[in-house]
DNA sequence: CCGTATCCCTTAAGATACTG
DNA sequence: CAGTATCTTAAGGGATACGG
């Protein structure tokens, strides 16, 4: 299965994924919207490390690929809501396997 | 399951893979070489994009973290062989997952 | 064949302060 | 509460040329 280029049609693939995801940040936001919708302050104190400018910003960049979804309540001070779509939580298979490896790696490598 | 900092055990766990993890390659190359053992050129072709450069300092990277092994054939020229290792093996799953939702991806959201 | 060595540029991302 | 704005630094990564 190549392609012309002489390159896996699976290496493409993986690529598009990546370019989606790329980043320290987006799969700890995902694994914790895919724990439960959450507000943007709750979002940051379970991500540690995050600032509020690049949570805003990726929040942002999740939204515009339709992974998550922004809902905004009408009250003061305002709400404001995130969860994930459909295509948001079909990414819950990549984050169990990748939690799995993270603490196998964890005994083999790191040492913890 | 929260930490006493108030963040879930997972995003620990995932936050470590991601570390080892990081960056546009490692998993592009981790992909090649789980398809079968590669000569450095040969693990370049397959990889759209990816410079010398960067090829040769993610092979370190990788193998110091013991997700691949380097063996050094005495020819002339000279001979390398990368594959992966036991650990390494172990994130053709996490792998897997992300190949299926690059797919489901690219419909949704790319458009290919 | 299998990389290294430079040089350079862009981007990620941290710190801090501030707003509707 | 839920973010923006601005500034600055560190690092990722590309281009090119060269070495054992």
């Amino acid at each position: 299965m190549l392609t012309r280029e002489g390159c896996p049609e699976s290496v493409l693939a993986i690529k598009d994924a990546l370019e989606a995801l790329e980043g320290r940040w987006k799969l700890l936001i995902m694994l914790s919207l895919s724990l439960g919708n959450k507000r943007f302050k709750q979002i940051s104190k379970e991500i540690p490390g995050i600032t509020d400018k690049m949570l805003s910003k990726e929040l942002k960049t999740l939204e515009t690929n339709k992974l998550i979804k922004r809902t905004v309540y009408d009250t003061f001070p305002p709400t404001v809501e995130y969860s994930i779509t459909p295509h948001g939580k079909s990414l819950e298979k990549v984050l169990e396997e990748l939690y799995h490896w993270g603490q196998e790696h964890r005994k083999q490598v790191i040492g913890k």
